[in-house]
DNA sequence: ATTTTAGGTTTATAATATAAACTACTTTAT
DNA sequence: ATAAAGTAGTTTATATTATAAACCTAAAAT
């Protein structure tokens, strides 16, 4: 692509985008505030958010709320980057 | 997708989405050009451009330039609307 | 005349997205 | 106490998409 700078295909991605921009937003969030935020489906989700957990632009923290499994996520550094250079690049297709 | 705007499938895609933005902003442009402007293999740029005109979002006309094939395409009326409502909707991931 | 190049299209394969089915537990109703 | 329903996810199967490789047809070049 020459015009057109290449797109992280793990961001161009409506939910994993969602679910970046939201963890842009705040300090960590729970898979079920996630889901309702996103309108995802919860298999759907778990995918995608293990996904963005493999390649490291997110952190997942599993414990218990009570007695209730809670999954935590939260962006990381490399995670904020990749969305920045992401954003960056699809300018270029928005001229 | 409660906060997130849909994305059209149909323009979430980086070829597509390449095609359509370059479309935007000429009357027309021909295929061996748009090969080189996104960088795509003739192949993929082939079946990108029929999806695009099958949904009626660019116009395809094939002639000849002397002996040789030419395959030109432009945006419609209704590319033009659907790449701006997608840039719009895009928006609320980009916070 | 046969090889190469141009301008594509078609087809096969790999990657992705998605929903449906399932697991493991907890809470509520009977 | 037990069955039914709900919560919080995960796994698996399937449909869709993206992509490249192989192919086609005609024109130029050697």
């Amino acid at each position: 692509m020459s015009d057109f700078k290449d797109l992280d295909p793990l961001l161009h991605s409506q939910l994993r985008l969602a679910v970046m921009s939201l963890l842009m937003g705040v300090q960590s969030a729970e898979f079920v505030y996630i889901k309702e935020k996103t309108g995802a489906t919860a298999g759907n989700l778990s995918v995608q958010i293990d996904k963005l957990s493999s390649a490291g632009y997110i952190g997942v923290s599993k414990s218990f709320k009570g007695k209730k499994p809670v999954t935590s996520c939260s962006i990381t550094k490399k995670g904020i980057e990749a969305f920045e250079i992401y954003v960056n690049s699809l300018k270029s297709y928005l001229k």
